[in-house]
DNA sequence: CAGAATATTGAAAGCGCTTTCAAGGCGCAA
DNA sequence: TTGCGCCTTGAAAGCGCTTTCAATATTCTG
């Protein structure tokens, strides 16, 4: 089952630094110092020991080089699903923090399984990341907590507080009471909720906020018009279809994300229902595509890019030894034409 | 710029290999066989070296095993963008092809620009990767070729013939054929194409379907219905525009991809033109939530999942020393409701 | 039961790099 | 000229593992 070793080939070979301190003249340690800019060394040597990497085409073996400084300049990032339009705009934003810094994300995906995520997880500290970001995931607090005590360590969708741990949070309710007020303020009363997974913090937290944002307004909240599903389209769709079956009116829709969103949309149009003349539909998430779809999709923003930038960002600083504090911004509402007051 | 070691901290000292053949009172040699299953190794030390493992909390030093074995059973992938649904769908085919075989994917993104997909690939060479997966990019050939004297290489979306080398590519040229007869064969005539970059590959291919099923169907190719664009939602928003301003009449849109597709959608909707009634949409890729837009969109299927598991196994296959050939599926026309006879 | 063949084991030499330590070179002051 | 301090350099030890080689233990054959 492991991939056996390469061909005894003809393939060119491996040029060390010490094959480069030879042709160069020098000690390998000189090398390693010119290679790291760990000391000042004199100008002759250097140029000297430039032409040869030059001349040999010698590249560092970063294994040898991690092994013996025990650091690797990798940080280790487990993802859900790495086609997830969602986390795939966080890994954009990791990317991008972690470009300048030498170091490289490493990325794996959990599945949403928590078998898949210790397995990912370990198979990334063996090979001695210097840090790890954890997306969200079903990994329990202590785990999590653990798992900081031997790697700087920065997950996001939780609260947790921990030596060598930083959490990053959305304000999922808070989002969720937005949206919803946002229909209601357009004076729907009967609005259904496409909600996620019961086991998802973020989805429980979103129809927390939808629940009490009915409440505060003196609107009944209707368990009926509740339907839980997998935060995929789907899932968004059936959920849409099974109302519709049960015969309970409604006259806008909060989807728990906007992939859900999507599916329910084209629920809706399928039984002929017009979004928005007929139907309000809102979202979570304002993935990129939903400024693109027909209507273009009212939605909480959630700020994956910059969730990426920041732990990334907070992740090195930790690494470095800085006590770091990263913070998300608030939940924003993007009011787009998926929305619009009820007709009467 | 570069991550400095950890803190001096109280983190618990490493476990090494040694210090469980110490307490298992082996050599590391055995404990070294048993991890590998390298060799076989009486019942009582397998017993002893397993328990220690355990007490331990043991967990290998990948670095220093691929420093020995001068393999370290991870292979590098080159994508053009992490948050690309449709490389998404590749990867996902990578990442479960690689699943069963110890592999991990470490995946960098060149985003189209020659630099940085050279720079991320002798990352990946300099982490000693046991094989390349490119997908598409900008590298010229002549550099493939000689990655490809490195380490076993596959490529996607270019047809290259080489040692150590294999390439995987799909026909673009007939899948655009395809879907431009499909709006011939529905009576359309004036058939606009919003069309990729004229520095990609596969967009000069779709856009050479295009015109000769057109030519072959006597219908004269018009210039003038041709828009380039970037493979994105608001280039193909942007392409409409601009036809509908030039006031050209045409029926009927053929993108060179779902994402510029659903940007031409969505500018054709705000015109007030409706899909399909007044105008039909084609697509390109059949990303998977294409199924899940208003309409839902015809598109030609491009089996990105299925190419990211041949691309892997493939890869594989030459990193045993097995020669081998993978093959992409023909293209095949995924047709839904956003195209329709012509009204006439 | 001797001797040969085979199975199991450990010592030790690497893999390619970094880093400590000490030595040698140099300039300068006295 | 001698002596001191600072710079630059190389030797060598190690990072944690694998793998060869030879030694020892075990089993088998006649």
């Amino acid at each position: 089952m492991t991939i056996p070793r390469p061909l005894p080939s003809e393939l060119p070979e491996n040029i060390t630094l010490e094959m480069v301190a030879r042709t160069a003249g020098v000690s390998p340690a000189t090398v390693s110092r010119i290679l790291n800019r760990s000391a000042r060394v004199s100008e002759r040597k250097r140029a000297a020991v430039e032409a040869a990497i030059k001349a040999l085409n010698y590249r560092p073996n970063a294994l040898a080089r991690g092994l013996a400084q025990g650091r690797t300049n990798s940080i280790g990032v487990l993802t859900q699903d790495i086609a997830s339009p969602f986390y795939g705009e966080a890994l954009r934003g990791i990317e991008n923090a972690l470009k300048d810094t030498g170091a490289i994300p490493l990325i794996v995906s959990g599945h949403w399984l928590l078998r898949d995520e210790v397995e990912r997880l370990e198979h990334l500290l063996s090979r001695r990341v210097d840090g790890l970001i954890v997306l969200t995931g079903s990994l329990p607090d202590e785990m999590l907590l653990r798992y900081a005590t031997e790697v700087p360590l920065v997950v996001t969708g939780r609260d947790l507080e921990g030596p060598n741990l930083m959490s990053l949070r959305f304000d999922d309710y808070l989002g969720a009471r937005m949206a919803t007020q946002h229909l209601i303020d357009l004076g729907h009363q009967r609005i259904a909720h496409v909600a996620g997974p019961l086991d998802h913090f973020d989805s429980i937290e979103r129809l927390r906020g939808y629940r009490e944002a009915l409440v505060d307004a003196g609107i009944e909240p209707d368990d009926d018009l509740v339907v839980h599903t997998d935060f995929h389209e789907p899932g968004g769709l059936l959920a849409i279809n099974q109302l519709i079956a049960a015969r309970k009116p409604f006259t806008a829709v909060f989807a728990a994300n906007d992939q859900s969103a999507f599916g329910a949309r084209l629920a809706l149009h399928s039984h002929g229902i017009r979004v928005p003349e007929d139907i309000s539909v809102v979202g979570f998430d304002d993935l990129p595509v939903s400024n693109y779809v027909v209507p273009p999709l009212t939605s909480v923003k959630q700020p994956a890019y910059e969730m990426g930038e920041i732990a990334a960002r907070a992740l090195v600083g930790m690494i470095h030894g800085e006590p770091v504090k990263g913070h998300l911004p608030q939940p924003e509402l993007i009011v787009r034409a998926s929305s619009r007051p009820l007709r009467r």
